[in-house]
DNA sequence: CTATCTGCAAAGTCTTTGCACTTTT
DNA sequence: AAAAGTGCAAAGACTTTGCAGATAG
């Protein structure tokens, strides 16, 4: 699982996870390719996208409830406003909050950091439908 | 569980959080209570945790693996700076972040917004460790 | 043909829950 | 006593792993 071959499985995946702009967990996924019959075991979602994740290929967030969200990797970097209701994300981005955060580590000698800025909260759509 | 009567679980716990400086889990800070003589079982230092963060008296986060982090609610408003290797954390605070934050949930109409902010890498000591 | 990958089902973790019993108030 | 909390063990949810069979290179 450290190489990566070129199986239907992985490309099942790959595409699944090309198709959809949003986070979906590896159960979703699995789901989803069991739909659309290009069908992999769950084992197998895990297992590609753990190794998906390990190389960089894809990006991988934390539920509430500590489950894994899986997204493709995309563009340059930037950080995420989630409704935790539907779940629609919304990419934002900020030369501002990169230069604080560099700053911060190295003015705390930290070394190779890395960063995640998540943002919860409920879109306008899910709120107008909560307060009904 | 949901009001808050002074027992003995929930003192036990709350002490051993107050002591403790860095984030714990919870299955940690029950195995710290047994050593110590004033147990409660798993069950009850979940349920007491839940009940805590639900009021806010204190911080959760979640490691990479998902698993839940506790500690005592310190403090203002603040984000970590965490060691990826010996999970050394420092508290990092600016009103600048806060202020994007909030322009940025408020510019996409989000509700009820929370955020987090992260970063990880190696703090000195481990990293001199590492290069050796 | 050999190294990998996949499926399946069993096993692991962390966490939650049902229920009878105990402690608070 | 009534209400809330606790322990224990069973149950849940997500994820990982062992192993035999299938597949890529």
């Amino acid at each position: 699982m450290s190489t990566r071959r070129d199986t239907a499985a992985r490309r099942a995946i790959a595409a699944e996870l090309a198709e959809q702009q949003n986070f979906r967990t590896a159960q979703e996924i699995h789901a989803d390719l069991k739909l659309k019959g290009a069908s992999a075991s769950l084992a197998t979602v895990y297992r590609n996208l753990a190794a998906m994740a390990g190389t960089g290929d894809i990006d991988v967030v934390l539920k509430a409830d500590g489950e894994a969200l899986y997204r493709h990797c995309s563009q340059p970097h930037h950080h995420h406003l989630i409704c935790r209701s539907c779940g629609k994300t919304i990419e934002v981005r900020s030369h501002h909050i990169e230069n604080w955060l560099e700053e911060q580590a190295a003015e705390h000698n930290f070394y190779d950091t890395d960063h995640r800025v998540e943002m919860i909260g409920l879109c306008q759509i899910c709120h107008e439908t909560h307060s009904s």
